[in-house]
Order: structure tokens, then C-alpha cells, then sequence
DNA sequence: TGTTTGTTTATAAACACCGCA
DNA sequence: TATGCGGTGTTTATAAACAAA
């Protein structure tokens, strides 16, 4: 019982636990409370799949890969219509998505340009047949080094889908179950595969929600149509619960802070800013790109791709591998601790410093997508925070933050591998366990040293060495330093200027504040 | 999307939303995925019910209300058998507990006589058949005005279990199940009804069971070994999935903070000092003795009793019931904010300011259950902790807070209930919102007012009012007073000595500190 | 009355680390 | 010594209860 686990360091959403991807389950939802059918997929030939639509009981979803020949879909959809006969599902919905081993990395700027081009139509849930969405299919910016086949990519066949018998939509609204799409009669293919359920945890799809607005700040109506476009598998085939578990985090974690407007009509939602690290689709897309420089790499290491980005490994590279028995596992909140695994930040650093290109392709589509941006109140709200010292902030941390962070040992995450998104919360200075007076002197609080106090440049166990002071055999050479290190100089000193109000930084995104990325 | 609502107001456990009364679900657990079949549950005469014993195969549980005859017993059983056959379960577990209607109230000190009992044999998970369990029966003290017909308690009435067969004890160690009674030879009757869950939320356990402790600390272990003697339910009945839920609020909340041992060899659980409000199951057993009069009361009134105990409830009676369109919903954390809904420190004065001999009584048995504590190291570790100006901090609140709390619209709670242990965590001051230095005049942050700084006298909704300073109609009379109020001041000041480690007051539990109750 | 939004609890599970057999 | 397993700890997903607007 110690140690506690390195964050388990998802890049991809981990493994899902009951709804795998959700090809079982049922209708009904919050209504019905059937144990969940054991899921009604078949597999044809070519990689193809029919499965039953997760909320529309007389529908299912035909997955057709890039790769299959038009003679299996009929093929498919013969014996299917064989199989059912007259009482089959009325309704078939055909989807096609990339075939490749590991759908979803990217193209360079190809979410980008979904990101710019999500033109929904702002009447909010009427989005019907016909909304078509216009494309600017390539950027034709091509950015790094690895624009390998993928640049062409072949999100740019749409592939209408065809209904059969568009009759009977009826029941399913039990609940969580408003989908805005009631006819379901077009879909577009997405460069996504929108069968294919993202990767991406909730709190990270959430977080790329908010920051691709200027303000950072966004609406739960919002947030589900942000999600719905970027990834059509929540509109087309995820069970509605999901908007569940959308609030579902946003009340959940403190990362989201629940804002009201000042006549007290409206409920926005943003990041905390002091653990926001700004990520958005971009960020991931980019980072894919440079991760997964040939798209021959074994699956599993696309699956498990890893980059932990502590800035610093600062332990010597002949550390023991046995941990020196002292008291960790993460988390563990300290009780005069102040910052907690701001990993990411720094993460965020590492993570463009490669490609500069990238960056001016970041800032140029964020500006882009200004101009659709319509729901949430902007200006109206004359925001025009002071934008004090604000880039200090984020410049405080270029590439290789300072090295006096030394002496503290990390404990190796996962097998040494370096390359991970870390999207969860992050837990900032001021946590909720700041207990200003309390005798804790018997039991090792796992010594925060704060030597390293501009931030974001802890590493990942900072809060878990043992220090042993008081009682132990003191063996641990990163000594305890958990004095009273006023809370005040880090909060208002490094976390001064994080104002992201304005146009000031607003949609900057990183290229501003690394100087030597210009 | 305004307005959040109050805290469910959970006295009660909220009505389970799945596995209701855990009589269905099956063994397998964590190992196997079956969707649960729909539970092995039979009726018999005189409310005899036979259901399958959830992390056993060939194990059903024989739950035998107080009324039973002896004869509708072995007619079920006889029934059962014969239905089976030889085929049938190996063995069954004969349960009888109380058929009141409410299960879940109790006689004065039921409860403490069980906990002072608690005498479990200390070889760990080893307990086996011949564990045998001293109830000092009655503690012959009749505090407080109603003492009716649960003094005299049925649940010194024992019976032991008949095992039919007892062989054939076999797999069900998938994962979480090292249910430690293998054999189940021999089953106490333990007071509460043992085939009902207990209504207390995870999180109101495990504070149950720390604060059961004088240095309010506890293993893993022991929290698990505490609420099986305490709430036999989850030893004998629930699946062993209840140990995942208790280590998963146990990580979640900020509530539960982890300390570990100098020699980082050993982990324990302990209640964030600064919230901690040193709830025990007497003073669940003692609040429902004073708001359960009379047992004929409505049931639904039972199941809902509540106690807002907001101390104050400062708005003037004549408050509007139309809450003035004001951001709120609660939670919605500040930024500036300091404290948050500190509801149960009051609830906790107003809860005992009526009856003082449950106090002496309260002292008297945690000292009496001293002896019985034996895992967690307690003075091995040297704990001198100061205890500086700590009675300061909890006399602060006599029965009523000061009154300048005044002018703060209490949003009303339910139904102006009155009645409800809040067991959920508090959000004591640093919390994790606390931004020092952000921008955030245009929406309005709900005005945490700090004239009542001493905390603990703050109104539930405290963090909601608009107060449209900038934009807003500003029609809210309570006015914004988000002004950089130093958290030092509320940290360092009114939570100054919650340290409570030693002996001085670790076990005194509130009869020391409410002068007026001696 | 029904829907949307928000908060909280319950449950299952994935996954990591650790001690130990 | 290697290795697997069980206990512990952290985190995400999902469903649901319930409250408020
Ligand atoms: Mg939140
Ligand atoms: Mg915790």
C-alpha cells in the first residue's frame, strides 16, 4: 500500500469499460433499464459491420471501411435484407470512415480545417437533412516533415447516406434522448470515422471544446454541438447518454468552472485557468503527426503511444530503479503542498518546439474560426479584462525550463516512454487540501519542493518522495522542503497574467510565447 | 440553465439507482460480465425472503423478519428445499434482523453498544466461524426524552445460522471478492436489519469510521473491517464491488486525504482536518432519536427527514419565494470564494444543544471503544501535535452564530426542511478555485460576501447571488463583495487549530466544546 | 407538465504500483 | 531472480437520483 500509480497516462481514452465502442446496448436509456442486449454486430466480408443504432430501435448503422468494395456493401446489405426480411430495421444508415489500423491520427491540418469549417447552422438543435457542411478540404499548408499519405486524405469523399424507408421514426426521446437528428437522412463521412468512438476522454473533448473559443468559455449547448461536429460519433451513433456524462464532468471536476452571466441568465462553462493548458484538436493533431512520423508502427505502440514530457528528467539517468521505499502513489494530496503535476504545461512546451510551422498554421485557423463563433456572448459582456503581464506567464516557460529543478527524483512513468497527452485535470496551487495549521510532523506529506516555484516545471512525482524526516531511516536524498512556502508568492506571483479573456491571448495558442519558435 | 440546485439533501442514501436493494446481481463480479440476471429473490409467508447471496454460488441468504414465526421459517425452508432439491444451494445463511418499517432507526445507544463491541478478532480477514461477537447489551443509559419501545432491542436476540451442507465452498475469487468469511458458519444478528442496506452514502461511512478512531485515522483495512462490523450488510450481503466503491471515494474525494506512514510503508486515510465535521453513527443514531419523536410517523417523512441547519437563517422571513433571478445553483465554485456551504459544522452545534446526556454518553463510549482499536498505529508515531488554540475553533459556533451574517438571501432549501445530516464533503476555503489574480468583472461570480468570516455562518447559497456589478440590471440587493479578501485570513484565522491527533480531543467528539451542553 | 441544466452518488472497470509468494 | 497475483490507489465511464429553472 504506497506509491500509488503514476497517472495511468492515457493519451487515448482508455479502454472502455462496458460499451466498448459502443456497438451494443439499446434504446430505451434512461427509461428502460434492460441489462443491455449482448449487442447486435455483424461482420461481412471487406470489414464490414451492421450494427443496430445505439437510440433509434429500427435503425442500424452500416459500417463500410475505406477499403471495401462496393460489391461487399451490396453483398452486405442483400443478406442483411435477406436475414431480416420484411420486419428488418427500416431504417439503414451507411457509413464510410478510413480503414486504416489506427483511425484516428491525422493528416497535418485536417481537423483544422473541420475546426474552421464548422459551419453548423446556428437555428441550435433544428439541424436536419439538409445541413451540409462545406469543406475547405486541404489547408494547403503543409506543415513538419511528415506529410505522408495522408495529406490527400480521404475524408474528402463524403458518401451520402442512403435510408431506406425513412418512415416510422418514432419513440426514443426518453430522457437524455433529444438527438437533434430526427430523420437521420444525410449524413456526411467525416474525415473521422464516425463509427469509431475518438479517443479522447470526455474532460479532454470538453477542454477542446472550450478553448477553441476566443473567450474560452462556452455554453453546454455548446459544448454538445462542438463535440457533435468534431466527432460526428456522438450525433450519429453514440447512445445520448453521453451528454450525461458530459455534465456529468463538468460538475464533476473543478477544471470546469461554471460562470454566470451578470443578469444571471446564462450559465457558461470554462477552464480553470490556472490549470488550463489550452490544448485543443490542433494540439493533438499536431503532436500525432510528429509522434507517428511512418504510419507503419506496430499498433500496439500507436494504441499505447506515450509521451509523458516531464520537461526536466532531471534524475540522473543511473537512478536506481527501486524506488527508495518512500511514501508515494500520486495524488496524495498534500496538505501544505502547493502545485501538483503541472505537467502539462510544460508538456505543452516540449510539444511545439519542433515544427514552428505548426504554430502559424494554429494561430492562422484560430483566427479562422472566429467568424463562426456565434452563440456564446463575447464582447457583449465588454470583456476587457487588464491582460496584465499576461504573456509573462506563458513565456515563463520556454523549451527547456530552468534547471534547478534537480535532486528530485521521478519516478520512471510507465517504461521511460515520453510521449503522452496528459488531458486530465491538472491540480494547481490553492487545491483544497490547504491546510494552513495543522500538526502533520508524524506522517511524511511527501515534501513539495518548491524550489522550482515560477511552475510548470515540477515533475510528475513531486509530491511522493519521502523525505522521512521525522522517523524514518531518512535515506531519501530529496530532502523535505515542505516549509511554510507562502501560498501568496505562487499565486500571485507566476499565476499573475492568465487572463484569457481578450482578443489580447485569447486565440493565440502557444506560438506567441515561444520565442525561438518564431 | 440558472439557479443550480440546493444539495440533494441526501440524509439517506439516494435511492440506489441500480442494484437496489442488492438482491439481485450475481457472483462473478469484476471477473465475469454477465448483465446480472434478475435476481434470485423469493417470498415467503411472514416476510420470509430467500434470495441468492451475491458473491457465493451456492450460497442463499434466508432473511427472517422479526415477526416470523419459527414455523414460517422451516415451512420456507422446507419449500426451498423441496423446490431445489438435491441440486440445490449447499448452503444457506439464516438472517433475522428488525421488521419495523423503518429498518434503519434506533433505540438510544444501539448503535454505540455495537460500536464499543466491536470486538473483532484482530487476525485480520481470518474470521471464521467461531468468531463470536460480546454485545454488552444494553448500556443501561436512557438519554434523551424517547426512549420507547427500541430500548429493550430485539437485536440481542442472536441466532445463529444453520449451514445445511457447509462444503462445496468454492471459486468466487474473482478480483474483489476475498469475502473474508469463507465457511459463513455462524452469523450474528446484528442489531440493523442485516439484509437491508444501510442508507448512508459511501463517503458518510468511511467518515463514520475514521472519526470512530481517536486519531481519525484508518487503513484501508480497517475502514473495510469498520463498516462490516458496523453494517454487517456488507460483509453478509452486498457484492464485494462495495470495496472498489469505498477505495474509489476514497481517491475522488478531496474529503479523504491519504497520509502515509515515515517509513512509507504504510497508507492511511484520514478527513481533511479543516473539514471535517466529526460525524459518527451516534450522532446519526442520537439525531434521529430527537427528530423521530414518535415511530408512526409518515414513512416518507422518514426517508426524507431533513436538517438544513443553516445556523442563521438570515433572511428575514418575509423573503421572497421567487429567488431574485440571480445566478446561482451552488457548487459553481468561486474564484475568490472562500468558503462554501460549511452547513454541517452549524448543523452539528444545533444538533446537540438539546439533549445533553447524549454527550456524556458520546464520550463515554469512544473512550470505552479505546481498547478496542488495534491496527492503526496511533502514539507509536509520536503524535504530539500541538492542539493550538483547537477548542477555539469548534466553540466558535455555540448554538447560535453570530448575527451579522444577516442580509444574504438563504435560498430555501426543499421545503424549508430542517432535518438533514449533510454527510458530503464541505468545500472548505482553498478550495481548488482559487484564482488569484483573473479578470472576471464581467460575469458575475456570485459574490461570495466575507462579513461573516469566521465562517460556518454562511448561507447555503452564499456563492450565488448576482450582483451585476458591472453590466448587470444590478437589481440584487446583496451586494458583490469579491474584493481580494485574503484567504490567509480565513485559513489562518477561524481554522486555525483543527489539528486532532493527540489525545487532548480526538475523542471527545463535541461535548467539550458546547459549554452550554455540560 | 416536461425538458434542460446542474450536482451528486453508485457502480464497474482500466490501469498502475507494490509487496509477496 | 523472475514472475504472476492480490491489495491498494487513481482515474474514467456510465447510469441514475434528484433538484432547480
Ligand atoms: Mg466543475
Ligand atoms: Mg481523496
Amino acid at each position: 500500500m504506497r506509491r500509488s500509480p503514476t497517472r495511468p497516462l492515457i493519451l487515448k481514452r482508455r479502454k472502455l469499460p462496458f460499451h466498448q465502442n459502443a456497438t451494443d446496448s439499446q434504446p430505451g436509456e434512461s427509461g428502460s433499464k434492460e441489462p443491455s442486449k449482448p449487442a447486435a454486430t455483424q461482420s461481412f466480408s471487406d470489414g464490414i459491420r451492421i450494427m443496430d443504432h445505439p437510440s433509434m430501435s429500427d435503425t442500424q448503422v452500416v459500417v463500410i471501411p475505406e477499403t471495401a468494395e462496393v460489391q461487399s456493401v451490396i453483398g452486405a446489405l442483400t443478406a442483411k435484407d435477406n436475414e431480416c426480411g420484411a420486419q428488418g430495421p427500416n431504417k439503414l444508415i451507411l457509413l464510410s470512415g478510413s480503414g486504416s489500423d489506427n483511425k484516428w491520427d491525422y493528416g497535418p491540418d485536417s481537423q483544422s480545417a473541420a475546426e474552421g469549417a464548422a459551419t453548423r447552422s446556428t437555428e441550435g438543435h433544428k439541424v436536419k437533412a439538409e445541413t451540409t457542411r462545406s469543406f475547405p478540404v486541404n489547408k494547403d499548408i503543409n506543415c513538419g516533415p511528415f506529410d505522408d499519405s495522408l495529406t490527400d486524405l480521404h475524408w474528402l469523399g463524403k458518401m451520402s447516406t442512403c435510408a431506406l424507408e425513412p418512415n416510422s421514426t418514432k419513440q426514443l426521446s426518453s430522457k437524455e434522448n433529444q438527438n437533434p437528428l430526427q430523420t437521420f437522412q444525410v449524413q456526411y463521412a467525416p474525415q473521422q470515422p464516425i463509427s469509431e468512438r475518438p479517443p479522447y476522454s470526455y474532460i479532454a473533448m470538453i477542454q477542446f471544446a472550450i478553448n477553441s473559443r476566443k473567450n474560452r468559455r462556452m455554453t453546454l449547448k455548446e459544448i454538445y454541438m462542438w463535440i457533435e461536429d468534431n466527432f460526428p460519433y456522438y450525433r450519429d451513433v453514440a447512445k445520448p447518454g453521453w451528454k450525461n456524462s458530459i455534465r456529468h464532468n463538468l460538475s464533476l471536476h473543478d477544471l470546469f468552472i461554471r460562470e454566470t452571466s451578470p443578469d444571471g441568465k446564462m450559465s457558461f462553462w470554462t477552464i480553470r485557468p490556472e490549470a488550463n493548458r489550452y490544448l485543443t484538436l490542433d494540439h493533438v493533431y499536431k503532436h500525432q503527426k510528429r509522434t507517428l512520423p511512418d504510419k507503419n508502427t506496430d499498433f500496439k505502440v500507436e494504441v499505447k503511444e506515450e509521451v509523458v514530457c516531464v520537461p526536466i528528467k532531471c534524475e540522473t539517468p543511473k537512478a536506481p530503479p527501486k524506488r527508495q521505499a518512500s511514501s508515494s502513489q500520486r495524488k496524495q494530496r498534500l496538505v501544505h503542498s502547493v502545485n501538483e503535476e503541472p505537467v502539462l504545461l510544460c508538456h505543452e512546451s516540449n510539444f511545439f518546439d519542433s515544427d514552428a510551422s505548426t504554430f502559424q498554421d494554429n494561430l492562422r485557423i484560430e483566427i479562422a474560426e472566429d467568424k463562426h463563433e456565434q452563440e456564446s456572448p463575447d464582447r457583449e459582456f465588454s470583456f476587457k479584462s487588464p491582460i496584465k503581464s499576461s504573456s509573462h506567464f506563458t513565456l515563463s516557460t520556454p523549451s527547456k525550463p530552468p534547471s534547478h529543478v534537480a535532486s528530485f527524483k521521478v519516478t520512471p512513468v510507465g517504461k521511460g516512454s515520453q510521449n503522452i497527452l496528459d488531458f486530465s485535470p491538472i491540480r494547481t496551487p490553492g487545491g483544497p487540501t490547504v491546510t494552513p495549521r495543522h500538526d502533520y510532523t508524524t506522517f511524511s506529506f511527501s515534501s513539495t519542493p518548491f524550489k522550482d516555484l515560477p511552475l510548470f516545471n515540477s515533475p510528475r512525482e513531486l509530491l511522493t518522495s519521502a523525505p522521512s524526516r521525522v522517523t524514518g531511516p531518512a535515506e531519501s536524498p530529496t530532502e523535505c522542503l515542505k516549509s511554510s512556502c507562502s501560498r501568496e508568492l505562487l499565486q500571485g506571483g507566476s499565476f499573475s497574467g492568465l487572463d484569457d479573456d481578450d482578443l489580447g491571448m485569447a486565440n493565440i495558442s502557444w506560438s506567441e510565447f515561444i520565442p525561438q519558435l518564431k
